[in-house]
DNA sequence: TAAATTTCGGCAATCGATTGCATTTTTTAA
DNA sequence: TTAAAAAATGCAATCGATTGCCGAAATTTA
């Protein structure tokens, strides 16, 4: 271990005085190789430490055992579990993942995208930035022949393999439970409507409001209140009008909704009994405000590992996929105090 | 952009006639091609959507232009934080990210290191696992020449360079800050004493109470209270002593300080006025307990940039670098109600 | 116009593992 | 004992980009 270069099956070749082929044949276990050899090959490899080079053998290989994943940000609590459970899956087949972050922004996107294509990873997996909406740098990784897979936020129009969550159906069981709890005028907080996860949030929140014959109000509805900022300041002002909602469903995120709360808090308003508050995303502290907040889980680290386990599939299944597979995973409505009235 | 295969410097110089050696030099914008041609070829390469296999070139230049980074669970705050840190950071110098995480198990630490030699990575960044006492494997990423970083979990006696955060100092200035606060029963909640960041935290803590004459009583001092349900259970034992502390450090974590406070609140004693809690990691949550939680914030994000710029740093300085550098992050001290006493 | 530079561009080896095909060795059957 | 079959091993090309070295073309100088 001395020397300044790595071992190669070429040095062990050397030292047996046999083929470097028949070293990769005896590396990779393959039967036609002598036991006796074998054996005695695999004992020369670990004396010499050696270490396969997978750049080379990917390369020969035309594959990398490598899977890219891009998501707006690492240290979101979705995309870390998400990443979490990719991680879980495939490192039990023997795959490695490149984790790319977007920052929401659509040029680094693309670049991501880019440098995966360089990396010859075998598949990518995508939750796409805020700012996309256009999708040549997704199409040209199918011009690649690269597997794609998107999750969460995903381009409708694309025919890929997508997981994703059923928001619509969560988000309409949200609305609901809201209006069963006895909720009358539901305000709602939306995210960028160019996600198409925002979008069916609010068309949950629609179906459930005309499911129970609400009228649809265009002043409970804001856009734009994705932290917990804009939460708190949409906050002020719903709760500034002359006719107040009566509840909150922040649809965008657990934040938003904390920004909800701290504004009633601060305003005094009773939650629930005065206000209600449903979130999004069943973050960890969601449990321990008090009151505690109802909100939704998304079974992320799950997703990651359906995720993996989709490409592993697929894969195998190398005859010519009819139809771009989409796996909808049912979130749950986790139902807390902050919408549990106690009249009821 | 139909056929099977994807374009290669090859097809380039193929379509135009010239040496596929001139097209490589052109897409490396190297000086020895004449303006023109290299426009010619630039040009070429974007109407085949030429994309450069990175594992050729890699093979070749015998570097990967890749960092592999190995932490106990990526969907942990901290770790998240501190690779989206290093991935902000490496991207920005054109480097990839490979992720791993051990899920603080040796076995698989080992074998995550096997597989980032296998890769070829230029780097490997590592916080060990809990069950980590052996450090052979790290030895093994040396001995294949790659750049070893450790950072916060790091083996002291390991000669590699590191990124930690001033941890002792940390500690000491939380229970010092408890001390003033009028604290006198401290207790200590620790963690598993093979890291050496909880015997970091162990020793700030002792130093404190020395430095102010209070003695050490060992029935204060819980190992193993890792998780918030570890960190409830010590606490109920500790309350239930016939001399129970007026404080409690939970220098494991900020969940263990949750695990706390939610029994002190059960338990109907006050917090700060007849208990004080402190955590440990500025936890998103940590603000909006009830009351919010005083902690210790550790720059994760920061911790991540610093330790990609260090290799970075000292890649460039490939002279003979003296000794294996160690940078410190001082943390910082969150204060907040459940330490602030009134009556003061 | 010839000689000397400088600039371009091509040839071919290289990185390390894999694999189709050929060859040698061993085993089995005749 | 020999031929045939099977098993084991070797040879050499390949994956795609890079680069040292050399020759050709273009430019400058004498």
């Amino acid at each position: 271990m001395k020397s300044k270069k790595r071992t190669t099956i070429y040095d062990i070749a050397e030292k047996l005085n046999i083929a470097p082929s028949s070293v990769s044949r005896a590396l990779n276990n393959s039967s036609y190789v002598k036991e006796s050899t074998k054996k005695l090959i695999l004992q020369t490899a670990e004396e010499l430490n050696y270490k396969m080079n997978s750049l080379a053998s990917n390369l020969r290989k035309g594959q990398s055992k490598t899977i890219g994943v891009i998501v707006p940000r690492i240290n979101q609590n979705f995309f870390a579990n998400v990443i979490a459970g990719i991680e879980d899956a495939s490192y039990k087949q023997g795959y490695n993942l490149i984790i790319c972050q977007s920052n929401e922004l659509y040029e680094k996107e693309v670049q991501c995208v880019n440098t995966l294509i360089n990396q010859n990873v075998d598949c990518i997996v995508i939750s796409i930035s805020v700012e996309t909406i256009n999708y040549q740098h997704l199409k040209n990784i199918l011009d690649h022949h690269i597997e794609l897979i998107q999750f969460d936020r995903v381009a409708d129009e694309l025919e890929t393999l997508k997981v994703i969550n059923d928001t619509l159906q969560a988000s309409y069981e949200a609305v609901n439970h809201l209006i069963n709890q006895g909720y009358k005028r539901i305000a709602l907080l939306e995210g960028p409507q160019s996600l198409n996860i925002f979008r069916q949030r609010k068309e949950g929140y629609l179906q459930a409001l005309k499911k129970h014959n609400i009228p649809i109000i265009d002043e409970l509805m804001l856009e734009n209140a994705w932290t917990k900022e804009l939460g708190a300041q949409a906050t002020r002002q719903l709760l500034s009008l002359p006719n107040p909602p009566d509840a909150i469903f922040a649809s965008t995120s657990d934040f938003s909704a904390l920004g909800v709360l701290e504004v009633a808090t601060a305003m005094n308003i009773k939650v629930p009994s005065q206000l209600g508050i449903c979130g999004y995303s069943n973050e960890d502290f969601t449990e321990i405000t008090s009151p505690s907040i109802t909100t939704i889980d998304q079974f992320s680290v799950d997703m990651g590992k359906t995720i993996a386990n989709l490409y592993f599939e697929e894969m195998n299944n190398s005859n010519v996929s009819a139809t771009p597979k989409t796996i909808s995973i049912k979130p749950k409505l986790i139902t807390r105090s902050s919408t549990q009235r106690s009249a009821e």
